[in-house]
RNA sequence: GGAUCGGUAGUUCAGCUGGUUAGAAUGCCGCCCUGUCACGGCGGAGGUCGCGGGUUCGAGUCCCGUCCGUUCCGCCA
């Protein structure tokens, strides 16, 4: 062993062991006489102390140990003269009676310190060294933990880990697949799953009841600060149960999963359809955190000669608590937020309009040419707003105002500081429409994806108005954040063959790309459905971080490349004539 | 595909309406220092201002193009 001790462990209790210990050099005080290194490895920091007077030799060489070289040291536990309250090791030091250099290193590009002086990209490139400090270490540590806690509460519900194939079939719908030339069947592609859905329905099949994967899945889509075109999902399946028996297993297992990382309980969690999502929020993942809900003033704002309001579809707004005090800046600004180009609403409809209701009880507005005094008050009525809070309100198109109003609601809620980091509000999303309609292609497509069962009661409404069938499916959201969606599958082939017809498939198409499915379901296929989570989300989640970079050890970057390895890559001529692959570069 | 911000020392950045030798901090190197833990002091080295073109007496700075990166929109059944 290269080392009695990790450079975490050593406490006042040590005082007088004789120890050895290995790690990186992480920082190196001399004081001439008097030499400190601190000594780092996954463990912690163990201070090493070198006496000129004691040792003189081996201080001048402690002298020469540049920062990351990697050492091992022998000595003494020694209880120090000056503790340092903030490092776990800080009641002592080893007094170094011997140090060995294990392998040297260059200076590396960054500082490996919590506060890194390194920029996104250099830490990428270098991530090998990046993952020695120690908050994307932490970071990795808890994602291990997530994953460990996940299989504790699915083994004990009785889940079984199966893993299911990478190389598969490519099929149209959906997101944009990852293509495997193949090199046997010339001229024929695999596809990377994009979750493994058609292989868990089969187990379910196959009579395996309930299972569970931690599995990589691929999407060749655009990236983001939270999306990855490899990430990982806790996939799982169950069998003969109804969607209140997937709530249960599944919130069981997020309040488990928060009780063993993070110590804390996050009750009950509150179902909400995804219309009340839509009017009180404006999106289907919405951050309740904080209230700040949606109030809608159509009927109390038109025909008062204000045009924008009067030709708008919706009318809709917020109340901001306390920030009647707004200056006219604060206001610009706000109004450039809801019209940047970056806007999902597609940089806002109309603009933003304001009612301030000042701490003296006066009421102020941006549109006091068209609404009087009397009428204002009404709106202070109708969002329940206090002496110093603002009003914000947006008009036009329902889903533009939607959109661009659900956007003010997030900045507001995080100018207010009511985005806490370390508060967690958990619930479903339920009552999805199964399908979307899609205006470029002029037909209705899945909204989740096409073996999404209706909801019994809505089934008949497949025939006459499919945009108003509702989806036996469920999202569940944290913190404004999707953090796992799923559905009851359909497992009658009539009715799977139904859905394919309204999707636009001919018998041909859907047979030729999920005939296994169909065929399998004439097999006896339980009831079944289930859920998927997006496991990398989860752990940025725990971890308090927007991005989930830092909790995937080695992440591409916005381009969808490795930095770190050069990849993707060109490749050779004769790897691609193997593969039956003519370029044209 | 679009928008946005950025690219200057090893690193993080500053560099105004174009003007003499491109700065700071940190890191690195050398010397000094016996209780530091963001050690301190003195000194030093370190730059193809992403790349290409243009405007100009003169470009890090202005214009065009291009490459790389960030964040967002589209996209992500």
């Amino acid at each position: 062993m290269l080392r009695t001790h990790t450079c975490g462990e050593l406490r006042l209790t040590d005082a007088g062991k004789p120890v050895t210990l290995s790690g990186w050099v992480q920082t190196s005080r001399d004081f001439g006489g008097l030499t400190f290194i601190d000594l780092r490895d996954r463990y912690g920091l163990t201070q090493l102390a070198f006496n000129a007077a004691a040792n003189a030799p081996l201080a001048s060489e402690a002298g020469k140990l540049g920062r990351e070289y990697v050492i091992q040291v022998t000595g003494i536990v020694r209880e120090r003269e000056n503790k340092n309250p903030k490092m776990p090791t800080g009641d002592i030091e080893i007094v170094a009676e011997e140090i060995k250099i294990l392998n040297v290193s260059k200076t590396p590009p960054f500082t490996i310190e919590d506060e890194t002086d390194g920029g996104e990209e250099l830490r990428m490139k270098y991530r090998y060294l990046d993952l020695r400090r120690a908050p994307v270490r932490e970071s990795i540590i808890l994602r291990h933990k997530v994953a460990q806690a996940t299989r504790a509460y699915l083994n004990g519900e009785n889940f079984i880990e199966v893993e299911t194939p990478v190389l598969i079939k490519s099929t149209p719908e959906g997101a944009r697949d990852f293509i495997v030339p193949s090199r046997m069947n010339a001229g024929q592609f695999y596809a990377l799953p994009q979750s493994p859905q058609t292989f868990k329905q089969l187990l379910m099949v196959a009579g395996f009841d309930r299972y569970y994967q931690i599995v990589k899945c691929f999407r060749d889509e655009d990236l983001r600060a939270d999306r990855q075109p490899e990430f990982t999902q806790i996939d799982c399946e169950m069998s003969f149960v109804e969607q209140q028996d997937i709530l249960n297993t599944f919130e069981g297992m997020i309040r488990s999963l928060f009780k063993t990382v993070k110590g804390v309980d996050i009750g009950t969690l509150p179902h909400m359809s995804y219309a009340d999502a839509a009017k009180y929020y404006g999106n289907d993942k919405p951050d309740t955190r904080f209230e700040m809900r949606f109030v809608e003033m159509n009927d109390s704002v038109k025909g008062k000669d204000f045009k924008v309001f009067d030709d708008a579809e919706l009318v809709v707004g917020i109340c901001a608590k306390g920030c009647a005090s707004y200056t006219r800046k604060q206001l610009d600004e706000l109004t450039e937020f809801v019209k940047r180009p970056q806007s999902a609403a597609g940089g806002g409809a109309t603009g933003l309009i304001y009612a301030r209701y000042n701490e003296d009880g006066t009421v102020k507005s941006s549109v006091d040419k068209f609404y009087n005094e009397e009428e204002l008050r009404k709106w202070i009525t109708a969002f329940g707003a206090e002496k110093g809070d603002l009003i914000l309100l947006m008009a036009g198109g329902k889903d533009k105002v939607r959109k661009g109003m659900s956007e003010l609601r997030l900045e507001m809620g995080a100018r207010l500081g009511l985005r806490d980091k370390n508060k967690f509000s958990c619930l479903w999303l339920i009552d999805f429409p199964l399908l979307e309609y899609n205006e470029d292609e002029k037909r209705w497509f899945a909204m989740h994806h096409p073996f999404t069962s209706p909801l019994p009661e809505d089934i008949a409404l497949l025939e006459t108005d499919p945009g108003a069938v509702r989806a036996n499916a469920y999202d569940m959201v944290i913190n404004g954040v999707e953090v796992g969606g799923g559905s009851i599958r359909i497992f009658d082939r009539t009715l799977q063959a139904k859905m394919f017809d309204v999707l636009g498939f001919t018998p041909e198409d859907a047979k030729a790309q999920f005939g296994f499915l169909m065929d399998a379901f004439e097999f006896g296929a339980p009831p079944h459905g289930g859920i998927a989570f997006g496991f990398d989300r989860l752990c940025s989640l725990f971890g308090g971080a927007d991005s989930i970079r830092d909790f995937i050890a080695f992440p591409k970057n916005n381009s969808g490349r490795d930095v770190m390895i050069d990849s993707p890559s060109v490749i050779d001529e004769k790897q691609l004539k193997e593969l039956s692959i003519r370029t044209t570069v």
